[in-house]
RNA sequence: GGAGAGAUGGCAGAGUGGUCGAUUGCGGCGGUCUUGAAAACCGUUGUACCGCAAGGUACCGGGGGUUCGAAUCCCUCUCUCUCCGCCA
């Protein structure tokens, strides 16, 4: 969530930015300016009169002790009305407190200056391209005709021991899912990152430290036994271990990579979005996540995306970057690149990549900070990305490599797939 | 699933109603000594909020209660550990 100080420092400027992620927080953050005020006024005053209490209380224990009973009962009774008082501004100051925090949660993250202006997909700006699109013959097929002409992937038989959107991958099917992440593991050590693996289950409090909660309470799949959530990504629990932590400036920056299976309910999508591979109820996916001081964050943002593009550009698939205008990025960030590739049969785009910052939006409520050199704690920026996702990635590589003879694999990973043709 | 024990500062571990925000040890930081280091010794060392400041307040797993006063007593929830059962 946003921070009361960045609020308070510059209303205007905060109401500002979140018009441009079409969200009208005029009235929400006046109100927050007049509930802070109610809420200071209150601890000031309770302060003072539980100072008082305290004072009192600690003579009434010293009369009792001299055996003074009668002005011990005398003091006790003066205690009354101050205990009273106390009570009733200690409400007054909660109750602030808690709709201050109420509405902060409710308040998406401003977008950074970059982010260009727009209200949806439509606005994203292409910042950069790369790869050839490939040139298929006519009968060309999609990726779910060519999952069932090799047996790689059943559909159906995920719906009948799940339901629409859990596949079961069988044979080369599965063999090029597990060579991906293996894949893609092995290239986030390589350049940095740690490997983490991870609950793929997370309690509520974990959900509201990456900000799921409640912005996506219903895109998520719940345990209600438990009161667990099936993470939709592996960023909510790598990044929740940072959550109530106070890092040495020395151990900055954090890079951690985690492969998990992701859940994601996807309530209210249709159509060709759902068709084969292109939006999946579980799907896999490696994550890097990034935890930076403030003035470092933009800089590993720009590394993040540098390495996303190699992954892309060994896989041999045409891509672009998009950078995701106000009214299309999530709630938390503060700019989001998106990777894209062409699917060449399907003739479409298909987002297999999120690269974003939060900046403090995050860390605020994780309560993430890092002490520096003034010995003062400060809150740290967190970045995520996917690097990469594995179900349109599968699509493309199906569909672009797609030859008479069989589907080629592209060279870089034939050593983890150990095979390079499917036929 | 059954029975029991427990949750205190970075860690270990005291504290069972009144100067306890909390003894002590370890660790960390600063210093003395040393050519340097180690050892020893001395000092220091939680977080957040209010306040221009002086200073004040809250927090001993969470919530509630008793009391003039709660880390300490009561209720409740959550979590952890041990033993038994079951089991990948």
């Amino acid at each position: 969530m946003l921070t009361l100080a960045a609020i308070k420092e510059n209303p205007e400027d905060i109401v500002r930015r979140l018009a441009r992620k079409q969200f009208d927080g005029k009235e929400m953050i006046a109100k927050i300016i007049e509930l802070d005020k109610t809420r200071r006024a209150s601890q000031a005053e309770l302060d003072s009169s539980l100072s008082q209490l305290k004072t009192l209380s600690s003579q009434i224990g010293i009369l009792i002790r001299n055996g003074e009973k009668s002005k011990a009962e005398e003091a006790k009774s003066s205690v009354a009305s101050l205990k009273e008082k106390c009570a009733s501004l200690e409400e007054s100051m909660k109750g602030a407190e808690k709709e201050i925090t109420e509405l902060l949660l409710n308040i998406p993250n401003t977008p950074c200056d970059l982010v260009p202006d727009g209200t949806s997909a439509a606005d994203n700006l292409v910042v950069k391209e790369g790869g050839r699109i490939p040139d298929l013959c006519d009968d060309a097929l999609p990726h779910w005709e060519l999952a069932r002409k090799y047996d790689l992937i059943d559909f159906e038989l995920g719906v009948k021991i799940t339901g629409a959107g859990f596949p079961v991958y069988k044979g080369k099917g599965a063999r090029l899912q597990r060579a991906l992440i293996d894949f893609f593991l092995d290239n986030a050590r390589e350049a940095g990152y740690l490997e983490i693996q991870p609950p793929y289950v997370v309690n509520a409090a974990s959900g509201y430290g990456t900000g799921q909660l409640p912005d996506k309470e219903g895109q998520m799949y719940h345990c209600n036994e438990d009161d667990f959530y099936l993470i939709p990504t592996a960023e909510v629990p790598v990044t929740n271990l940072y959550r109530d932590v106070i890092l040495q400036e020395s151990e900055l920056p954090i890079k951690n990579t985690a492969y998990s299976a992701c859940f994601r309910r996807e309530a209210g999508s249709y159509g060709k979005d759902v068709r084969g591979l292109n939006r999946l109820h579980q799907f896999d996916k490696v994550e890097i996540v990034r935890i930076e001081k403030p003035e470092n964050s933009y800089a590993a943002l720009d590394e993040m995306i540098a390495y996303v593009q190699t992954l892309v550009d060994k896989l041999e698939l045409p891509w672009h970057i998009l950078r995701l205008c106000g009214g299309d990025m999530s709630f938390t960030s503060a700019i989001t690149y998106d990777f894209e590739v062409f699917s060449a049969a399907q003739k479409r785009w298909l987002e297999v990549s999120s690269v974003s910052n939060f900046e403090s939006y995050q860390a605020n409520r994780l309560k993430c900070r890092y002490r520096g050199e003034d010995k003062k704690t400060r809150l740290v920026h967190t970045l995520n990305g996917s690097a990469l996702a594995l179900p349109r990635i599968v699509a493309a590589l199906l569909e672009n490599n797609q030859t008479p003879e069989g589907i080629r694999i592209p060279a870089a990973l034939v050593p983890y797939t150990r095979f390079d043709i499917i036929d």
